[in-house]
DNA sequence: TTCAAATATGAAAGGGGTTTCATATGGTAA
DNA sequence: TTACCATATGAAACCCCTTTCATATTTGAA
């Protein structure tokens, strides 16, 4: 690939001279400047970004790292983010955990070798050492959707308890008086918050907390849902809702009841968090809490960017408001 | 951050020997090697890997360009393209065009400037140029998707004008007579494709073709499938069944039908590309072409990474197999 | 005309690594 | 012991670019 040598060499200039001319520096004389930006052209010039980040410190890129980006709620996350890196721009790398805590440390270590300017992060790791290595080596990084327990960090989510409790609550005011619980690990902040509000709820109610209604699993996805809820029907008495703690793990739930012939929402309803792609398809099924993804993407970059550029370091803990979305599931 | 040479100075080796210990050369004497990783665990080392690249000139990072990250069939090829690449130890970064020739073009400059070893794109482009500053530095690239008229590139996808006429071929099965076409630019090859095939099922079946039943819109958008249906149906006769040559156009075309009061399938059945994310949640809704996605990306990164480690350059078409998924929709 | 300030250019020193080449030391076979 | 090869280490050049510092040339104001 052609060099800035190359450039120099075939204008008998020097190497500050295309230097200068490439990042538009003022004090060159336009005819050497047209004689360089010329050869730039005919050459296909393309600077090795690389290099300068060597020198500048900089490489104007931010990572993105998410637990499922098939998943539409990472993936607006995703693609809100982006939009606002670009417009700054700044490139984004994308890493794709598939729930794995292993995944998610390579990524990090990747990523730092790549001398990233900063991460956001919708961890899988539940614990603060995951977040060691940014700090030791000062890279801006803000928390999105899950925090992590204990961390103080800056972090862009919605505020999963009381959301749980509305939801919960909707419930009930439907008459509901045996809902079960199908969640995934409570390590993971969000399904722990949501299974407070569950419990705050029932109880506010005073409704009875059974145990053989509150099915707690590992991930948050359909194998997960589909089990639990075999395992919850067979073992106790039946409960006239479920509430579930995303959409993947819904719809799990969804297929076990149909295996096991039950009607949704008559015999069972089905209340959850997060939606799908098909919103304007047939009147979407699931009566659900929708988190504002593209915003808490957006503003999660926004605050990132903050910190990157403008060295606002404060911690920052946003919550952003969230919708009950009721439909045909209850 | 910590350079080698500090490790070196507090070592009291050289930065050569360091970079031994680093990469595993075995010409360092036991306790020299000890003494040195004590010292990058110690300071927690992290190397800088463009710096590396710089004399290395491989980066180990592999871009993606998709279209639509929100739109399932793109992010499954984006998951399964990223585990292909992890699994060889290359990083992914990623671009989301949102359908817009600039930012496409923008992207491929911005990785081009970052070194990337290779590039998966499914581009928006029609025109050839698009790949020339490729080309020009010698950047191994795979096709995705959708290709690019008079490219003898290398290329993943499906085979576009068969699955078009055995989609409409079974519309013409069930009884339609008056099967309508809503797709996008023709400029892409994928939708260029499926109206080949759309009028070749037609004439095959002594079907008329109706001008009027052939709406090519821009992009493969939501709104772009609404708008062309309610055009199609304020200007003729109304078909009795609509082939959709994409999901989200699908979506556009079932709320505008909704809207001018029919019903899908009895008055008008609707028969498209693609899926959604809900596969297993109800039963779900379109009869559709199911392109094999996650395939793709899995493929065409295996291509990719031929390319750039085999240096296997030659050009390949590789066409994979798709699933008629017949639903409530016809 | 004079001289300081503005303009124009290049040499050289990094930035954080890898790699080649030279040199030093230790071990072993003859 | 000698001679040679394997082992162990470092100096220096290089990857591509930016930036500082020095120097040369113009320009414009007095």
């Amino acid at each position: 690939m052609v060099t800035i040598y190359d450039i120099a060499k075939k204008a008998g200039v020097s190497i500050t001279t295309v230097s200068r001319v490439i990042n538009n520096h003022p004090y060159v004389k336009d005819k050497t400047r047209a004689k360089v930006k010329k050869l730039l052209k005919a050459t296909g010039y393309v600077p090795n970004s690389n290099a300068s980040s060597l020198v500048s410190k900089k490489t104007n890129t931010i990572a993105v790292i998410l637990p499922d980006i098939t998943n539409i709620f990472f993936a607006k996350i995703l693609r809100s983010a982006e939009e606002r890196a670009n417009s700054k721009n700044f490139t984004v790398i994308y890493g794709n955990t598939n729930e794995d805590f292993q995944r998610e440390k390579n990524y990090i270590k990747t990523f730092i070798e790549k001398r990233i300017d900063g991460l956001l992060l919708d961890p899988i790791a539940t614990d603060i050492s995951i977040i060691q290595p940014l700090e030791q080596n000062n890279i801006p990084f803000v928390l999105i959707d899950r925090e992590i327990k204990g961390s103080q960090k800056s972090h862009v989510g919605i505020h999963n308890e009381k959301e749980a409790i509305r939801i919960v609550n909707y419930l009930i005011k439907k008459g509901k008086k045996n809902i079960a619980l199908i969640s995934a690990s409570e390590e993971l902040s969000v399904y722990k918050d949501r299974k407070k509000g569950y419990i705050k709820a029932l109880k506010g109610s005073g409704l009875e907390l059974k145990k053989d209604h509150l099915k707690i699993g590992t991930k948050p996805i359909k194998a997960v849902g589909y089990n639990l809820t075999k395992e919850m029907l067979k073992s106790s008495a039946v409960p006239d809702a479920i509430f579930v703690a995303n959409n993947f793990l819904a719809i799990g739930v969804y297929n076990a009841l149909q295996d096991l012939d039950f009607k949704v929402p008559a015999d069972i309803a089905i209340a959850c968090f997060d939606d799908f792609a098909t919103e304007s398809i047939i009147p979407p099924f699931f009566t659900s809490i929708i988190q504002p993804a593209s915003k808490m993407g957006t503003v999660a970059m926004e605050l990132l960017l903050n910190k990157i550029e403008g060295g606002d370091s404060n911690r920052k803990k946003i919550y952003l408001k969230s919708k009950l979305s009721v439909r045909r599931s209850t």
